[in-house]
RNA sequence: GCCGGGGUGGCGGAAUUGGCAGACGCCCGGGACUUAAAAUCCCGUGAGAUUUUAUCUCGUACCGGUUCGACCCCGGUCCCCGGCACCA
């Protein structure tokens, strides 16, 4: 008897799968395209299992469709700029290029032992120049569309690596990489103007359906757009006018004091020559000291310095201290805020450390509440006092007609602020791309000429870790000539943020040998939008808004046809091992090439499918892989101990015995349940369940004494298809087992028939008062009067009954019968 | 604090959305096969009670409501996880 030997099956036909390149793909008009999309992994040499998840989801949808008829793309590749390669090259002097392609080649082994099903020929690695040049051509298009510009501006500064961060590389105020409390350094760097597309980023969301609503809604609060007005205040005895921004326009009348940011240029102004200069240099200079850290261990604790300046109120007509603090943020708004003690929780805060007075001018009409001797700051709605001719107005209604005045007033607007910022790309980095910009004295920023592309990351640099970015020290990459004048010059020695790698690869894949253009037109118009994208939640904000925003940009720039890239999302959750994170600390590291090693592939994938659903966390369960493998072993054994019998077979089958029912109804309940499961629920674990369901009835079914060879056939060959997307490689050996000389992957989807699931017989359920009594076998088919006449005929029924009376009875049709008694 | 998502057997999870709670699998227990073990196969497995081949009661975090009927809908409470966090 041949045994489940996994190492062989699984070499053989990957092997095959490689040789034969089964799953290359090309643009084919006659058929309808589905693209599958995984997100493509950092090459740190060693795959993790959040990687076998994201791309075990990910082959079962491409290997589904691809049977279902569609043609399927499904590429993979590598993300592989990035900081883990410049640290290895500080730490054991080993180069970025040569570390991060050894790291692909060990990837490329462990993917392809996965028996992933990518076209490989699309393969792209970010760090290859033949994939930065377009990254560098399109950020020049970019820059060509006012999309990039370069400004000084403060930044997040580690002071022990001597170099910027990101806001996704500081960890609770510190450094990622040295644990250092990160500060705040002004420098000139390249942003792109994100904030020119909130708007559209935000409201497409309301129309992307195919995207988890928890996605939709982290972005829509990272965007954070609110709707106010901005209203100017004099200033008393300067020629000045301040202009606040304010949601709440309708608390105007209760604004007691104003508040700016220590780092408002106007601050200056206000204290110049006067007697209260020292008291708020010394403020100001001991905020700017301030890191992320100690800023935010003082939310709710407030520190704020009178300037001497007041401002007036242009409603009360009334004099308001100006304070200068550091709850006023600089980025947002005008960095100029009207305090309003009563109603903003904040500035109730600041009123009651420095003594202002809170003045209530939104009555919420609740009992609770004395709104004359406030205990913290009501932001309820209601009605308006203390605030003149407006009266009695209802707050909403005010917000509106104080509004409208201002702007008549010619004192404000109407006005829009977003908490999104413009996205800083670049980073005084070695290993990522380097930015296509030249400053020439005379021309000032200009971009490379196209036709120079690529810009090569220089070789002869040192990386010491200090200091500035490492392409600073090679002799040769600095100094070059103006595109313009042709005068020296010298290139932009910063790198781009990885993130923009990753914003449009998808795209790239398309066509991803193209030496002439970043992608041709027509592929990408053929190819995208990519169908189901698949990758963890941690991406759901930055690379997912980044990605809507390249394609946005691309889209306006007319080069691709649609205005978003990814139509449908799958967000999968965490691999967890006894209720916790894998961690190397903590010890609950499971690897996956240990688990192929034991039980290979297709027990790795089938596990990790089967314990959770894809959103939900998988608890990573040793026994539980152990089950996955027996069940391999149970479906293989079934194969091979039918193998003749299925051999031996004719065509069609025909239903003869109440068991051969049974298992056309189990085999197309099967089929039904599985394609509904892989194709559109993506509950890839009922879908296994049911499949293992159907081996069950296998089992017993052979038993019998009469076996209806033709129906066995039917059953098992369906079984193996429906199988394959899960564990293929199995599959693919059980197929060619039984006669087969094509591949499994060739073979179209099974389809099940709707007569077969009618069963002739049904179960119902007798319940009294809505507790389950009896169960019932009839007739499929009763009607609902049907059922109750037939079901209240009954003794058993009447016995049920006894001596209460019945008050109503409610029949349903192939469920049950509910019998109210009293 | 605000915004999301969750709480179902010893465990992972089903219940396709108001109609048999616990599919499928794991663990555990019993049996068959075996000299023995492994593997495999079969049976049992939410809790409790009783007159134990059966019957009854309880049971989906907790309290209440709607309904003939609630894991599912509504109101309130507690707990866990994730995101944002002085954004005016």
């Amino acid at each position: 008897m041949a045994y489940y030997d996994f190492k062989n099956i699984e070499a053989k036909w990957q092997k095959k799968w490689e040789e034969e390149k089964s799953f290359k793909t090309v643009e084919d008009e006659s058929k309808e395209k589905y693209y599958v999309l995984e997100m493509f992994p950092y090459p740190s040499g060693k795959l993790h299992m959040g990687h076998v998840r994201n791309y075990s989801i990910g082959d079962v949808v491409a290997r589904y469709k691809h049977m279902a008829g569609f043609n399927v793309l499904h590429p993979m590749g590598y993300d592989s700029f990035g900081l883990p390669a410049e640290n290895a090259a500080i730490k054991n002097g080993v180069e970025p290029a040569k570390w991060t392609w050894g790291n692909i080649a060990e990837m490329n082994v462990q993917l392809r032992r996965l028996g992933l099903s990518y076209d490989w020929d699309r393969e792209v690695a970010t760090s290859h120049p033949e994939y930065y040049k377009w990254m560098q051509w399109i950020f020049i298009q970019f820059y060509k569309k006012g999309l990039a510009y370069k400004k000084e501006n403060p930044v997040n500064w580690c002071p022990s690596c001597a170099t910027v961060l990101a806001n996704e590389q500081v960890v609770d105020g510190c450094c990622e990489r040295c644990g250092s409390v990160v500060g705040k350094k002004s420098l000139s760097q390249w942003y792109f103007k994100i904030t020119d597309y909130a708007d559209r980023l935000l409201d497409n969301l309301d129309t992307m359906d195919g995207w988890p609503n928890k996605v939709k809604i982290m972005q829509k609060n990272w965007i954070g757009r609110s709707t106010g007005a901005e209203v100017d205040f004099k200033v008393k005895d300067l020629d000045k006018v301040f202009t606040v921004f304010t949601t709440r326009v309708d608390t105007i009348f209760g604004t007691t004091f104003m508040v700016i940011a220590p780092e408002h240029p106007e601050v200056e102004n206000l204290i110049k020559g006067t007697e209260y200069e020292e008291a708020v240099r010394a403020y100001i200079e001991e905020a700017s000291h301030k890191n992320d850290i100690e800023r935010t261990s003082t939310v709710g604790e407030k520190t704020g310095v009178f300037t001497g300046r007041y401002a007036i109120n242009p409603f009360t007509e009334k004099e308001i201290p100006i304070y200068v603090t550091d709850y006023v943020l600089m980025g947002y708004g005008t960095g100029i805020v009207m305090g309003v003690p009563g109603h903003d929780q904040r500035d109730f805060d600041f009123a009651k450390k420095f003594d202002l007075p809170i003045v209530p001018v939104v009555d919420p009409g609740d009992p609770e509440i004395d709104v004359n001797n406030l205990q913290a700051a009501c932001a309820a709605e209601g009605t308006l006092i203390n605030s003149g001719e407006y009266n009695g107005m209802n707050n909403k209604v005010a917000i509106e007609k104080l509004t409208e005045l201002v702007e008549e007033k010619g004192i404000g607007k109407k006005s829009i602020n977003y908490r999104l910022r413009d996205w800083l790309i670049s980073r005084q980095r070695y290993w990522g791309t380097p930015i296509p910009m030249i400053y020439c004295e005379h021309c000032g920023w200009v971009p490379e000429k196209e036709e120079n592309l690529p810009v090569i990351l220089p070789t002869d640099v040192e990386f010491t870790g200090k200091g500035e970015s490492p392409i600073a020290t090679s002799k040769t990459f600095v100094d070059t000539v103006c595109p313009v004048c042709g005068q020296p010059a010298k290139r932009e020695i910063d790198t781009m943020d990885t993130f923009l790698d990753s914003s449009w690869y998808f795209l790239r894949y398309c066509d991803a040998r193209n030496t002439e253009e970043a992608f041709s037109f027509e592929k990408v118009k053929y190819w995208m939008n990519v169908d189901q994208y698949i990758g963890g939640v941690e991406h759901a904000i930055l690379h997912l808004m980044y990605a809507r925003f390249f394609q946005m940009a691309l889209y306006d720039l007319g080069l691709v046809t649609t205005e978003e890239p990814f139509k449908n999302l799958l967000t999968q959750g965490m691999v967890i091992k006894d209720g916790k994170k894998m961690s190397k600390s903590i010890g609950n590291v499971v690897s996956p090439d240990e688990i192929i090693s034991k039980y290979g592939a297709d027990t790795a994938r089938l596990f990790i499918l089967f314990a959770a659903p894809p959103e939900r966390e998988l608890d990573w369960s040793d026994a539980g892989v152990e089950g996955s493998y027996r069940f391999l072993n149970r479906v293989f054994r079934l194969v091979d101990e039918l193998e003749d019998v299925i051999k031996g077979a004719g065509g069609a089958y025909e239903i003869k015995t109440s068991a051969d029912k049974d298992l056309a109804y189990q085999l197309n309940a099967t089929i039904k349940k599985v394609t509904e499961d892989a194709g559109g629920r993506f509950n890839f674990n009922t879908a296994i369940s049911s499949i293992m369901e159907l081996v069950n009835e296998i089992y017993r079914y052979k038993e019998n004494k009469d076996i209806n060879a033709e129906l066995l056939k039917a059953a098992v060959e369906d079984l193996i298809r429906v199988l394959s997307p899960f564990t293929p490689h199995i599959c693919e050996e059980m197929w060619e087992k039984l006669g087969h000389t094509n591949s499994v992957y060739t073979e179209s989807w099974p389809t099940y028939e709707e007569s077969a699931l009618v069963k002739d017989e049904i179960e119902i359920v007798i319940q009294i008062n809505g507790k389950l009594k009896e169960k019932l076998n009839v007739a499929n088919g009763l009607t609902k009067d049907e059922l109750e006449k037939l079901v209240m005929d009954r003794d058993n029924t009447k016995q049920l009954i006894g001596e209460k009376t019945v008050v109503k009875v409610i029949s349903v049709p192939g469920k049950l019968v509910n019998i109210v008694v009293k």
